[in-house]
DNA sequence: CAGTATCCTTTACGATACTG
DNA sequence: CAGTATCGTAAAGGATACTG
């Protein structure tokens, strides 16, 4: 069994699966690790493929990958200034651990849909 | 490529990887899929088999998880009641691609630290 | 036992303006 | 171009009291 569970709150913050599970919870890291797996990526290009993040969140996020490890951040003084990134060793290590996921995200999404709508008809009823 | 970015909000709302793989997302749903992986477990004992999380917030995402079908819940009218939650095939089926991440993130805890730790150096000679 | 109901705090995210 | 700085909102989580 893994050791998911922790006995105290001291304990919680040094809890193995959780502290590095972290690392991809949230909104935006999985996205960025996946959006840098064909190549390098300048910041202006990495919000443009993502699309819809703001500035502020995705630096904030580029920053705790490169903390992390995840990535490495380059920056080639211009004139223009380029600042690119990459995924390191590590970031790569974990693209191959998420691609499976996404690829189980993508067809198992119509049943979650269904389930979804079920559960919220029935919820529906009971009113 | 994988279809992560979107080009407008409008498209957001149905881009199929985001919406399945935020499911996963948050500091809860696979803590409880995991704790799951073994037998089917009542209310009482997945809180304290997680240890620190609050009945309120264990009740949320049980619902959460159960109406996109990861989990069943089952009443049996005591008394006292006991209620039992377990996972489903799909569920089960979300588990296997978890658990690969599970044991990589365990394997990898000690170098994100180090990253972590050389970053965080980093940052504060740049004081 | 397995919740609900409140209330509160924290964190993530978002919008906008400004800068070397 | 690639940010930083502010400010505001929304969602997640947490603490506590109460209930069939």
């Amino acid at each position: 069994m893994l050791p998911i569970g922790v006995a105290n709150k001291a304990e919680a913050s040094n809890c193995s699966i959780r502290s590095v599970l972290s690392n991809v919870t949230g909104k935006w890291r999985m996205i960025i690790i996946l959006a840098l797996e064909d190549e390098p990526k300048r910041f202006g290009d990495l919000k443009r493929c993502i699309g819809d993040i703001t500035q502020s969140v995705l630096t904030e996020n580029l920053r705790g990958l490169q903390r992390d490890g995840y990535l490495t951040r380059t920056v080639d003084p211009g004139p223009p200034v380029a600042v690119s990134y990459e995924l390191t060793t590590l970031g790569r290590s974990l693209l191959e651990m998420l691609k499976p996921l996404v690829f189980w995200s993508h067809e198992q999404m119509d049943e979650v849909r269904q389930f979804r709508m079920q559960f919220d008809r029935e919820q529906a009823g009971r009113q």
